[in-house]
DNA sequence: GTCTATAAAGTGATAGAC
DNA sequence: GTCTATCACTTTATAGAC
């Protein structure tokens, strides 16, 4: 399903997918030229060109060398799980990990630095869905169908329309994490303390697990949410 | 502390405003021109740089429109929550609502579109905190600050460092919701059933208050998380 | 494959007429 | 306040020499 599209190892069209990847994590997919990337890889101008065709087909390409191993990741991992559970549904706990570790752990894989890193992959999923290039989306919109499938098998009460909000919800919370973690510090006047990301991720994976999960056990004697008016 | 600024509500001014609003909604905050704008306003080109001084003032200037309102809101809503529950700990849903809601409501007083207004809002929002606006980074400061302030009350078994993080999901869920909405129907073969906003709203409530909530009662005897070795 | 040179269009900002 | 004309750059893309 996942083709595996070769990418160079050497050379000037290489060079020319660091720097891009480089310099679109640091300024944005908008705000970086051809005549920036070139410079940062020392091709002429006219090697992008050359090699992609256009800035766009560059583009494109940088998103695509993360985002393969990112989602075989993903995918070798719930196999894994569901191996191990044989038939039985997975722990929820466990399903999400599979969901968010690759975006960590593909980091030790990678050249650039572990900020621009996660940026890089947040600037990718802040991406309109109707601008993505489009076998990133037919591999979000796989990696969505067979965890969806994972998330009800270990969630059988909650109702299908339910859970796909819940999952966007928790894909919220992931991406705002690894791109937003100076954010946090900078609004908060440090006090989150700068933990490692291992323990970041626990947390998520808490935080969201309880989320995912609400509203399953026979409904809680909750206050009933709000909806109601205020006196604003 | 967050001070009124006014807006013109008529004239060339307003009418940059607006479509420099509604430009940047659409297409983001670097791919629109000077020109872009002024042709959408019907002014000529000098019009920006003589009623803001520059593009990038122009830009605070559209931000600030939308997110002052916001913030009073916010602010509003949970005094008069706190006023409501006089001394007590407010719900934790209610709280939540307070903090959400006025991202929804101001959409009614605003001549965008819905699906442009969340947009906007989205784009605001993924900024790196280093470069927003400094008034906007005071106020969402101010605003953590609060809110911050308010579920550590209605949840006092939780770390205050466990609680920034938790919010911090929260506000990644509460972006995404509100400018994927589109997303979440392309990638999901239209599976999310297009409910209401009200609706929306009110599922990620749920989600958030049950994130929030996780791990206050005395520690539940889950499966233990992975953070274990995957044999992958 | 790599390069320079350049075409063709777009950019933010401003001077100066009205 | 509004406008046109224009400056000084930067942009993507390409032609054509080596």
């Amino acid at each position: 399903m996942i083709r595996g599209a070769t990418f160079p190892e050497s050379g000037s069209k290489r060079r020319l997918l660091d720097a891009a990847e480089k310099l679109f994590a640091e300024k944005g997919f908008e705000a970086v030229s051809v005549r920036d990337i070139t410079a940062l890889a020392k091709t002429n101008v006219a090697a992008v060109n050359y090699h992609f065709g256009s800035r766009e087909a560059l583009l494109g390409m940088a998103m695509m060398r993360y985002m393969i191993p990112v989602t075989q990741e993903r995918l070798a991992r719930l196999e894994s799980l569901e191996k191990k559970w044989s038939g039985k549904a997975a722990p929820l706990e466990e399903i999400i990990d599979a969901l968010v570790r690759p975006l960590v752990s593909q980091v030790k894989k990678s050249e650039l630095s572990e900020r621009l890193f996660y940026k890089l992959i947040g600037r990718i999923f802040a991406q309109q869905a109707d601008d993505l290039p489009a076998p990133i989306e037919e591999q979000l919109r796989h990696v969505i169908d067979r965890f969806m499938r994972a998330f009800a098998k270990a969630l059988p009460t909650v109702s299908h329309e339910d859970l796909i909000w819940r999952m966007h919800f928790l894909a919220g919370g992931m991406i705002h994490m690894l791109t937003h973690q100076d954010m946090l510090n900078r609004l908060t006047s440090g006090s989150s303390g700068e933990p490692s990301m291992e323990v970041t991720l626990s947390r998520f994976i808490r935080f969201a697990t309880a989320g995912l999960r609400e509203g399953t056990s026979i409904e809680k004697p909750t206050k009933k949410g709000p909806q109601a008016t205020f006196d604003f």
